[in-house]
DNA sequence: CGCTAAATGGAGGATGCCGTCCACTTAGGT
DNA sequence: ACCTAAGTGGACGGCATCCTCCATTTAGCG
């Protein structure tokens, strides 16, 4: 169902008006976002978007892809850097204001997506890179030792959390959310905390199990 | 619609039902939950559970009324400690998993009640005394000068978020997320943060207005 | 131009929840 | 024991959303 494929001229550009319709839609409504409101707001009939996208779930991890891609590269950047405390820092950062800038995204990362193979790869790219920075910020003693990958993972629940309300105060709140973990990332304030969750990036997902 | 109230036997017993069939209802399935449900568990018929509370808020504030005050008497401990830091920390602590424990519980701070009173009441007193916890805490020199108020409402709706998944590992996110922010607002560890968002406690409602 | 398969849109059945209405039951005073 | 008003349960109409079906339109090739 790529737009690469033979598709009719018609139908490739009514798929891109989806696309555009359900990613607005996503972002100021939430994933709960009614499909016949995002058919209207394409201008299609729900017969076509369910034609292009079975499920809601195929819509949603096909227009948050490319956000997914964004954050992949945000990892790439921080990889970059010369200095890794910095460059995780800035990874957390970017990340976390790309989640409150985009309610959709958000929410994307607290649902489950079982068969989003693409979405699947690319995260685990952006897991295997986030590490390698996690280990050089530890090798040059600015990150604490006994800081764990699912901390990541933690922070994002976090800051969907924290990122609720009006745009304003969802960008402030976290701002200083982030901020105050950044701190305690550090080095030099480590003590001895609780165990960490056993929570991957991929846990992240599966909600409200209980 | 007091229970102390002239009401008949059965009705009053029947009061209680429902009023323990919400409390588990909402713990388990978040506010959410079908009226219906609540009934059914409860052992009477949607009729009669309208007639006792015209309103789904109005459940709710009655059922989660008791835990806005267990809230108010762990702001009261941590003021009878002589060691205002220690009372700090083991408030936050508290009221952190509170929240893990009860999903509804979760739910409801994050949900706004414009005509719960006693609720409104309840709610001021804990965070005057909670201020003054802080003022204690401040002075005594190990509460960063620069924690707002606010920071209180940050930890909360982050720690909501950190919350989420199994029992198990919300309690885990929950406990080491805590940890983390407790050690940032430590006065030792004070750092140029950004500006606090505008949230009182009250602001914890009203949420998703965007 | 004309044809055909691809594409479309909206009607409509299914589902799930809300909140009300009403005919029946029962507590509890006399 | 009896009477009455309080109490009750479940049926019901309303509404929103989901997703499918099908009669109609249209792109694009020869």
């Amino acid at each position: 169902m790529e737009p690469a494929e033979a598709m009719r001229a018609d139908a490739r550009h009514n798929r891109a008006r989806i696309l555009d319709a359900a990613r607005e839609a996503f972002a100021t409504r939430g994933l709960d976002v009614p499909m016949a409101a995002i058919a209207r707001r394409a201008g299609v009939g729900v017969a076509t978007l369910y034609r292009r996208f079975p499920s809601r779930e195929s819509l949603i991890t096909e227009v948050f892809g490319d956000e997914l891609a964004a954050c992949a590269s945000v990892v790439d950047e921080a990889l970059a850097d010369p200095d890794p405390w910095r460059g995780f820092c800035a990874a957390i950062e970017k990340v976390c204001a790309m989640q409150v800038a985009d309610r959709g995204f958000t929410d994307a990362f607290l649902t489950a997506f079982p068969d989003a193979i693409d979405y699947e790869r690319t995260r685990a790219r952006a897991e295997r890179g986030f590490a390698e920075v996690v280990r050089r910020a530890k090798a040059a003693g600015r990150l604490r030792a006994d800081f764990d990958l699912a901390d990541l993972t933690l922070l994002l629940k976090a800051n969907c959390g924290a990122a609720t309300g009006t745009a304003q105060t969802a960008a402030a709140a976290s701002r200083r959310l982030v901020a105050y973990l950044l701190q305690s990332f550090r080095a030099e304030h480590a003590e001895p905390l609780p165990p960490p969750p056993p929570l991957t990036l991929g846990h992240l997902h599966a909600p409200a199990a209980r």
